[in-house]
DNA sequence: AGCACGCCGACT
DNA sequence: GTCGGCGTGCTC
């Protein structure tokens, strides 16, 4: 054995990462067999516990046998290439430290799931088996299923039998011989294949030719495919390859039926075989020559490049429809000359379409988009094809498109910079795209452009302070006016019992002269925390979420109440349990409601309600994009998301329902995203001769917020925000960290919590806020507390981040809190 | 995260 | 007396 070790040089070993919430990586051995197919930045299948796979990614390769356990052996090795580039790997783990979470949360996050295969148990029907007498009525169910299908995993077998706790049968089952079970990886990315025709053997020469054409000459359908396919394939030149001719273009070219192919390819004169083929889009496109930037334009495009001179990041706060994407278009242009590569980020909720169109017909094929409402299998392509020789120049992509694989990155823009949606809100990482891409370009040494009309507090901070670069672009293009702001005060009349429903009379007005003019009109109405919900009319008893500490949302489209935190549904009660009255009336001012409002108050307009609802997939969302771009929709209500960037050429109203229910939250950013949010819906209106004209109701018309919407006024408001954000120690002047501790057992939380931020108080003093009970104090029967802490700019955050993890050692030592679980969230939004 | 192992209540 | 609930700890 030694000397065979000898021969072979030293046993090597692996270190990999798991898609697990785990610190620290795992240590296997590598076969003999795969010693030369394996690389750092490879994925590796490898077992873990007693009976799971997983798709694991190696990151260090090295001779070093651990010496307190056995390892196992890497079972295969998935890739002939890293698929995980050095570089990246630095980024994972600047990201797992920054935001205090493991590598493997991590990992999860930024592979597309079809490039992450996972073991899943399969039950295997015995058809040999017979029983010895009647079986128990559960594992007749389960065998009954089984005979249809005969290998079904848990989960399938558990939906279909209806049976909760499908484990104690399936072990019977076992033990009786009825069932096998086998591990099995499975494979969610599989590419993607079309099918193709071609003469079989026998027929590939001119002689068989002419007897089929004679043969045939009764069977008019089939001799016109096989005239068909001679012309496609280009048979009729001889001297020339044939072309490859798939199914479908021969179906379609000849106006043929499938059953006259079929029956060609029982003849045995064609045969199909299958070639795989790519997702993305390979068409050469024609592109065409740049706009010329306006005189604003050039100037702030020469801003912006004298600032990467010596900065990294650079602002472009430029007011709505000013233009920055033309901007943009110009600097991705140089990038490119300069032979390097671009990533554009957009926020999730924005549509791609519009954009992706403008830079499709200037980039061609060398923009790929990455968009999270793709299919996994198009985002496991463009992974690839990064990888790849033939990579894109340009990426757009939404908030994960930062951990795609680059080699030559030389710039990241970041449109709508301010957006909130950067910021990855549950699982973790719990990571901010915008700050995370700064980061990933210093690591490329390309530049950053963050651009918006709205910038976040932060970031006009670090512009104005000079961390970052500033240009400015004041005038919108093609001299369009801002729109007109109309303040109508909605507590005056609806004291005076003058509201139809939530609007006023003068945006009743407004809206009927818009649809008598055939112009577009917006209807705003902002729903986060916000989600309708029924009440008992008598009593006020709202309906809660048994497992979590919330209201339900009411569903009106299937007459249910969903828990939005753990998605249990529940059916609505026929009467109040509190009071046994009937009457549970529906509460809150959904779009859903306000859509059935503006049907019965405008009935021959056509209405169209953009919310998270009616946006699941990506063909909804841009349907009613392009439904309303091009006129077949008059009326648009929806959620943030009408905000989002998009251009719209004929809306001449936009009207802002009630701007106070942006301003009702706890929350140091809510006047800025009231802001953001009033200013990015108001800058839709208007068009190219005429200004548009925003009606903003409000209940307090004196806030000087309204007044900063109206005039437009981020520089007020920013100093304002300034102000009080380095009075009560908020960013940009402190670093925020929460701490969130979650146990089932109240009692047992609330003393951890205690210990944990009695402990934070020895090291970091009166930087330490709580530990409180959080909005929603109880998801998922897991009681919640958050400790906050506020720690100046200039500390170092290593060493807090350090102490964080010492502290949460500390606490987990105590044996009564060993179930207690810790997170954090840096940068919370 | 899963999954196995181990300790207390409602059944034969 | 056992079956089965879920609390606890480990996975290279």
């Amino acid at each position: 054995m030694v000397s065979f070790l000898y021969l072979c040089g030293m046993k090597k070993y692996a270190d990999v990462i798991v898609p697990l919430p785990i610190a620290g990586q795992y240590t296997y051995s590598i076969p003999q067999t795969a010693e030369d197919k394996i690389q750092t930045g490879c994925r590796v299948i490898v077992p873990f516990g007693k009976k799971k796979f997983y798709t694991a990614i190696v990151t260090r390769i090295h001779e070093t046998p651990p010496e307190t356990y056995e390892t196992k052996d890497i079972a295969e090795v998935l890739d002939e290439h890293p698929v995980l580039l050095k570089q990246q790997y630095r980024f994972w783990q600047w990201v797992a430290e920054y935001y205090l979470c493991t590598l493997g949360d991590v990992y999860k996050a930024a592979l597309p799931s079809g490039m992450k295969l996972e073991s899943e148990t399969l039950i295997e029907y015995n058809p040999d088996f017979e029983a010895a007498g009647p079986l128990p009525e559960k594992e007749q169910r389960v065998l009954n299923l089984l005979s249809a299908d005969t290998e079904q995993c848990v989960t399938q077998l558990e939906k279909g039998s209806g049976i909760r706790n499908l484990l104690p049968v399936i072990q019977s089952l076992l033990e009786k011989g009825a069932v096998f079970v086998k591990e099995e990886l499975k494979r969610t990315y599989r590419p993607r294949t079309e099918t193709r025709i071609r003469l079989a053997e026998t027929m590939r020469n001119e002689r068989s030719l002419h007897f089929l054409f004679d043969t045939l000459s009764r069977a008019p359908k089939q001799l016109a495919l096989l005239m068909k396919y001679i012309e496609l394939s280009g048979w009729a030149r001889p001297g020339d390859s044939l072309k490859e001719v798939t199914r479908n273009a021969l179906l379609e070219a000849a106006g043929a039926s499938a059953n006259a192919l079929n029956e060609l390819i029982r003849k045995k004169i064609f045969e199909t075989y299958h070639q795989e083929i790519g997702r993305l889009t390979k068409k050469d496109m024609d592109t065409a020559e740049l706009n010329p930037l306006s005189i604003a334009q050039q100037q702030a495009y020469r801003e912006i490049a004298d600032c990467f001179r010596t900065k990294n990041v650079c602002l472009l706060h430029g007011v709505t429809a000013s233009g920055k994407t033309e901007i943009y278009i110009h600097l991705i242009n140089e990038a490119l000359k300069a032979g390097k590569q671009v990533l554009y980020l957009l926020p999730e909720i924005a549509l791609t379409a519009q954009i992706t169109e403008r830079l499709r017909r200037f980039f061609g094929n060398r923009l790929g988009v990455y968009h999270s409402k793709y299919p996994d299998a198009e985002r496991v392509e463009i992974w690839k094809k990064q990888l790849s020789e033939h990579d894109y120049d340009i990426v757009l992509g939404v908030r994960s498109s930062i951990f795609l694989p680059f080699r030559r990155l030389g710039l990241v823009i970041v449109d709508e910079e301010h957006e909130n949606t950067y910021k990855q809100q549950d699982p973790a990482p719990r990571y901010h795209a915008r700050n995370a891409a700064i980061m990933l370009a210093s690591m490329y040494g390309a530049k950053t452009l963050l651009g918006t009309a709205t910038p976040s507090i932060e970031t006009y901070y670090n512009a104005t302070h000079g961390k970052y670069g500033l240009a400015r672009l004041t005038e919108r293009h093609q001299k369009i006016q801002l729109p007109h702001i109309e303040l109508v005060d909605i507590k005056e009349l609806a004291r005076k019992k003058r509201m139809i429903a939530q609007f006023s009379p003068l945006l009743v007005e407004k809206i009927r002269e818009a649809l008598k003019n055939k112009e577009q009109v917006i209807l705003f109405q902002n729903r986060r925390g916000f989600a309708p919900m029924i009440e008992c009319r008598t009593c006020g008893w709202v309906p809660r979420c048994k497992n979590c500490d919330v209201s339900l949302t009411y569903h009106k489209s299937l007459n249910q109440l969903t828990c939005h935190y753990c998605g249990y549904t529940y059916q609505i009660p026929k009467a109040c349990p509190a009071c046994g009255e009937t009457e549970l009336v529906n509460r809150g001012f959904g779009t859903e409601k306000i859509e059935d409002d503006v049907k019965a108050l405008f009935p021959e307009a056509r209405v169209a309600r953009m919310d998270l609802d009616t946006t699941r997939t990506r063909t909804a969302y841009e349907k009613i994009i392009a439904d309303f771009e091009n006129g077949r929709t008059d009326i648009l209500i929806g959620t943030q998301m009408v905000s989002k960037g998009l251009d719209f050429d004929h809306v001449s109203v936009v009207g802002i329902l009630n701007a106070d229910s942006m301003l009702n939250y706890p929350d140091f950013r809510s006047y800025e995203r009231a802001f953001q949010l009033m200013a990015q819906v108001a800058g839709r209106a208007g068009r190219k001769n005429r200004q548009g004209l925003v009606i903003l109701q409000t209940k307090s018309p004196d806030l000087p917020l309204i007044h900063e919407v109206m005039s437009n006024d981020y520089e007020r408001l920013y100093k304002e925000q300034v102000e009080e954000r380095s009075m009560f120690k908020y960013p940009p002047f402190y670093r925020l960290i929460y701490v969130y501790l979650k146990h089932r057992k109240e009692d047992i939380l609330s003393q951890a919590a205690d210990t944990a931020a009695l402990l934070l108080h020895q090291g970091l003093g009166d930087r330490i806020l709580g530990p409180d009970k959080p909005p929603v104090s109880r998801i998922q029967t897991l009681f919640i507390k958050k400790i906050v802490i506020k720690i100046e700019q200039t500390a170092s955050v290593k060493k807090v981040q350090a102490y964080l993890m010492q502290v949460q050692r500390a606490v987990m030592e105590d044996e009564r809190f060993r179930s207690v679980l810790i997170y954090y969230d840096v940068d919370p939004m």
